[in-house]
RNA sequence: GGAGAGGUGGCCGAGUGGUUGAAGGCGGCGGUCUCGAAAACCGUUAUGGGUCACUGGCCCAUCGAGAGUUCGAAUCUCUCCCUCUCCGCCA
């Protein structure tokens, strides 16, 4: 969230970046209930001073007549404080509802066209007549969508054989290069978190509706483990010498706004369960920005290593998110679809995700605590790092050349589908 | 899931209604001593918020969380969460 203080200095600022967002920002009401509370919390610590001081006298004289006043007065101060404690909690409410201002590196922009290809990586592969990899897939009987209809439901996949074989692998390679060559700590989180984690990264009080909930208990399933590795640190002080701390995980990650648009219906696209590798970092203040075209150069490197054709989207103002600060998406081509499937999406959030959170660091020994500055990206996303691997290494009958890298992984195996 | 024990400051650990935001110890920081260091000694050492005559002062809150009793709660009551031990169950 953003800190009152600077809604209370220069809420214009505030509005307009919402609203080169395409959000709204209840900047007025804040401004009102903050007033409010301000008032009502005044009224009552000065009476609570008083009845201290008094309650004081009281405990060394033990004068029976000053108990009329003291009660009077703790019952005026509890007045008070329960007004102000039930205006704090309005506008605590709509302060998670404010989005994050953004850096000024941001394009303005209403949609995805306005996002802006900052750089592209090798070329699109000379196919005579390429198929999608849901064809490829249900040809070679690894990925099956049928069966994962009746078993779960639309929107679900079954990878089978070799096709479960290949994201092992990939998972495998993803998180050797990150924690051998980037430097990452393997995490094994847990999938099902609490609300305050999912505040904490934003994901709730505005988006619950895309996230699974656990009925009767306060659990939702992950929607990415970027929620279990940022809020690893909540409610803590690091120290500064620590940072950056470097988080990767592999973990499923459940949607279920997924499908609602009626986009991607077909495929190994858009599902209510995929895997991904993530990255997260914690960073301090000053290095975040540098930090975060780090983590982006490491996403990027995995597609390097498997040959895929990639472009480096610059989201604009209006594309990029209620939370985020400044938010790459890596694309993967694919030519069976003839597009560009995101396989990636990289956002530093500034202090946004910190403060919500409370993770703090101390810059130096006995100075004041800071908001951290928390960063992630998907290091990637295991369903259509998989589809673009099909579709970019298919042959004319049907059968996929593994690349390179991922031999190893998959037992010297090269081809995939060869009798 | 059942039974029992327990959750206090960076850590250990006192504290069962009244100058207890919290003894004592450890650790950290500053100082005295020393050529320097160690030891010893002295001092200091939380977080959030409000407010003002604002590089400082005053005030409020915080002893797992929330609610309650009381003029007053770390201390009493209730609910919840978590940890540990034993049993059960399992991967």
């Amino acid at each position: 969230m953003l800190p009152l203080e600077l809604i209370r200095r220069d809420p214009e600022s505030v509005r307009s970046a919402a609203q080169r967002k395409g959000e709204d920002a209840p900047v007025d009401e804040i401004l009102e209930l903050d007033r409010r509370w301000r008032e009502h919390l005044h009224a009552a610590e000065t009476i609570k001073a008083d009845q201290n001081r008094l309650s004081k006298e009281f405990a060394q004289t033990r004068d029976e007549s000053l108990k009329g006043r003291l009660k009077e007065m703790a019952e005026r101060a509890r007045a008070d404080l329960a007004q102000a404690e039930a205006v704090k909690r309005q506008l605590d409410d709509l302060l998670l509802r404010v989005p994050n201002i953004f850096d000024d590196s941001v394009p303005v922009g209403k949609t995805e066209a306005d996002n802006v290809v900052v750089r592209e990586w090798g070329s699109r592969p000379d196919l005579a007549s390429p198929r999608t990899h849901y064809d490829l897939g249900e040809s070679l009987g690894i990925m099956d969508f049928e069966h994962a209809a009746r078993v779960s439901a639309s929107r679900f996949a079954f990878l089978l054989g070799e096709g479960a074989r290949l994201e092992r692998a990939l998972v495998q390679f993803m998180l050797d290069v990150h924690t051998r060559e980037h430097g990452y700590l393997e995490v094994q989180p847990p999938v099902l978190v609490n609300s305050a984690s999912m505040v904490g990264t934003a994901n709730l009080p505005k988006f619950g509706a895309d996230a699974f909930k656990i009925e009767d208990r306060d659990l939702w399933l992950v929607p990415t483990a970027e929620v279990p590795l940022t809020n690893y640190h909540r409610d803590e002080i690091l120290d500064a010498e620590s940072l950056p701390r470097k988080y990767v995980a592999y973990t499923p990650c459940f949607r279920s706004e997924a499908g609602a648009a009626g986009k991607d219906t077909r495929g190994f696209i858009r599902l209510h369960q995929f895997s991904k590798v993530e990255l997260v970092k914690i960073t301090d203040a000053e290095t975040s920005m540098s930090e975060f075209e780090g983590l982006l150069a490491d996403a990027e490197k995995i597609l390097q290593r498997l040959g895929l054709h990639y472009q480096v989207m610059l989201m604009c103002s209006g594309d990029m998110g209620f939370a985020q600060y400044k938010k790459y998406d890596l694309n993967a081509w694919c030519p069976g679809l003839g597009r560009y499937l995101e396989v990636s999406s990289c956002s530093v959030f500034n202090d946004f995700q910190a403060m919500r959170a409370n993770i703090r660091y101390r810059p130096s020994r006995g100075a004041p605590p800071r908001f951290a500055h928390t960063i992630n990206g998907s290091g990637l996303a295991l369903t259509r790092t998989i589809d673009a691997i099909l579709e970019t290494y298919q042959r004319p009958d049907g059968t996929i050349e593994v690349p390179e890298q991922l031999r190893p992984y998959l037992g010297g195996v090269d081809v995939i589908g060869k009798r």
